[in-house]
DNA sequence: TAAGATAGTACCCAAAAAGATACTATGACC
DNA sequence: GGTCATAGTATCTTTTTGGGTACTATCTTA
């Protein structure tokens, strides 16, 4: 989402939407890591060996606006931010389960 | 796959895997065309509206690669190229099922 | 003899995605 | 007064991906 859509006959294919919800290099990686428990910026960071803050911000900012996942600001100083799944966020589970499968009966028979 | 893997953390995670190999441009669009039917190299590029030749045919040399469909010529002319599923390859239709739910659901509940 | 069909290549360019680096605000702590 | 921590921005550059256009070989048919 979040962008516009030039084609009209891509757009009618859902399982392209989702592609574009959790296609971003770290989604599934946010994803990974939110599914285990409710984490702060800094913890997302320190766990995603190899992400900028930048592209966490973007990827975190983009799930947000697809409401994956929800940003919990508390009002202190050093700031404290919590990222966790909403709903929506939390009904990709079956997919990303399915891909894990995949990936690892992959890994079992070819390299 | 068919990428050289610096970050040694993200090649552990099969799920990335999975990714990458059906995360292409055009990539669930073929595998939605060839789960219903074998089909010609023309076939393909009339069904997917927008591809260009180079891009149909980049996207199937590297699913071959990645052993989810196969390439069958026939020695004719003018040149016969079916493209089919192997075993492999439909064994994504879980995971391509999946996220055409949820991407189904995604547009009844938010647009 | 020319046109048509198929399944591509080759070459160049634009756009999008990703990444590196430096910088910011605020208050607590030493 | 200097340093640390958090959660980011801003800016620039590189890499990757995608796309446009033109071109090819070969045989058949008109």
């Amino acid at each position: 989402m979040t962008e516009k859509q030039k084609n009209p006959d891509r757009s009618t294919c859902p399982v392209e939407h989702t592609l574009k919800a959790i296609g971003g290099r770290w989604k599934v990686l946010i994803l990974r890591e939110l599914f285990i428990e409710v984490k702060r910026f800094n913890q997302l960071h320190r766990s995603l060996r190899g992400v900028t803050q930048k592209m966490l911000t973007q990827q975190l900012r983009e799930m947000e606006a697809d409401g994956l996942i929800h940003r919990e600001v508390y009002p202190q100083v050093p700031p404290k931010v919590e990222y966790s799944l909403t709903p929506l966020g939390e009904s990709l589970k079956p997919i990303l389960n399915a891909m894990h499968e995949w990936g690892e009966h992959l890994e079992k028979n070819s390299i």
